[in-house]
DNA sequence: TCTGGGGTCCTAGGACCC
DNA sequence: TCTGGGGTCCTAGGACCC
């Protein structure tokens, strides 16, 4: 018996999701994203498999989505309700598979974790189980870590398994770019290019002191273990604990005024500190980011004197932050967040180079 | 041409202390 | 007059993920 990680990826899940309550919509390009007005600042959330075929795609703007997309495309709002419920009953299912650690990753992703000769045959249940609880698909990568089993998903999409190890890993992913990584985006991948690494073949025989001092100390080293398909591969059923809150919103038409930006700020702030205080835990720095038009993103923080549970307090925090922005510039964006104090034994022990939750 | 909203983590550099 | 080394905390900014 061997140790697994299987990587659940649901198939288009927020398009899946609409056209399961609207079956209508079968077979037509749907596009879900901002409020559904294709004439708005907002972006794709995520576009059937239909409208990828127009060459619409997660993170267009959808301006760019109106004008690819054919006659018979519909155009949706995001609905968060919606898919929070379709994610927990994928969840739950998949959490009753016997033997199982689950780790939530995603609204639509997450780890299981087995110890079992036929990964296979669990990642069949598993697309069973879910396929059963919630008539939606999904597909499975099967790894001996947790970056070979999230690669491994791509080569499994839509509806199948892939396994992907030590094995294999040169043969399947040696001549991928790096970009292909997970954890490499645009940015990495030109530096990387930069010093002649372009494949992950490349990056797995680079020299790991050039890595570290073009990345720093644990950048670096990561780095040179992915591209040979290294990763942690302990699954953590821990529930996932929130370090802050923030709230973000891109108005239609800029802010003009200092007295706009600050009513502005005091809502967000407020949202903000709700979603804090939800938690009961005290907020110990806020955070503001600011776009001014035509798209120049700044962010910048202050911390609080002391941590504190009083709205007022963040609200404050946040206006005093605003006050320093400069007020000759158009705001497209403002966004405010807010630090929490970690609980009790909340200090992470373990901590993975690779962003977001996992 | 137009670029969301919600998150996490890493790095560099300055301030400050001993 | 010149000026060490180590440590910690904080801020700003960058990068990436779903």
């Amino acid at each position: 018996m061997a140790d697994w990680v299987l990587h659940v990826d649901m198939d288009q899940f927020i398009a899946a999701v609409e056209v399961l309550r609207r079956p209508e919509l079968a077979g037509r390009p749907v596009i879900v994203g901002g409020r559904g007005d294709p004439t708005e600042r907002a972006v794709v959330s995520t576009a059937s498999y239909e409208a990828r075929e127009f060459g619409i795609g997660s993170g267009m703007p959808l301006k760019i989505a109106a004008r690819k997309a054919p006659a018979d495309a519909v155009f949706l709002p995001v609905d968060h309700d919606a898919y929070e419920a379709a994610s927990a009953e994928v969840m739950s299912a998949l959490r009753a598979l016997p033997g199982i650690v689950l780790e939530v990753v995603g609204w639509d992703e997450c780890f299981l974790g087995v110890t079992t000769d036929d990964p296979e045959a669990v990642a069949r249940a598993a697309q069973a189980a879910v396929l059963e609880a919630t008539a939606l698909h999904c597909s499975v990568g099967i790894g001996d870590n947790k970056v070979r089993a999230k690669n491994a998903t791509e080569f499994g999409k839509p509806r199948g398994v892939f396994r992907l190890t030590e094995e294999n890993w040169f043969e399947v992913m040696g001549d991928k770019t790096t970009r292909d990584l997970w954890g490499v985006g645009p940015k990495v991948q030109k530096r990387l290019a930069a010093h002649g690494i372009v494949s992950v073949r490349q990056l797995a025989d680079a020299d790991e002191d050039l890595l570290v001092a073009e990345f720093g100390p644990r950048m670096g080293v990561w780095y040179h273990g992915l591209g040979s398909g290294l990763g942690p591969a302990v699954v953590d059923s821990t529930p996932w604990v929130a370090r802050s809150h923030s709230r973000e919103t891109t108005y239609q038409q800029n802010l003009t005024t200092p007295a706009e930006v600050q009513d502005a700020l005091t809502d967000l702030a407020g949202h903000a500190f709700d979603d804090c205080a939800a938690e009961g835990r005290p907020v110990v720095r806020v955070h503001l980011k600011v776009r001014y038009a035509p798209f120049e993103t700044k962010t910048f923080g202050r911390k609080l004197s002391a941590p504190t549970t009083v709205r007022e307090d963040v609200i404050a925090a946040a206006r005093a932050l605003g006050a320093t922005l400069d007020q000759q510039r158009e705001v497209r964006l403002l966004g405010v967040r807010a630090e929490m104090a970690m609980p009790d034994g909340g200090d992470q022990a373990e901590r993975t180079p690779v962003r977001g939750r996992i």
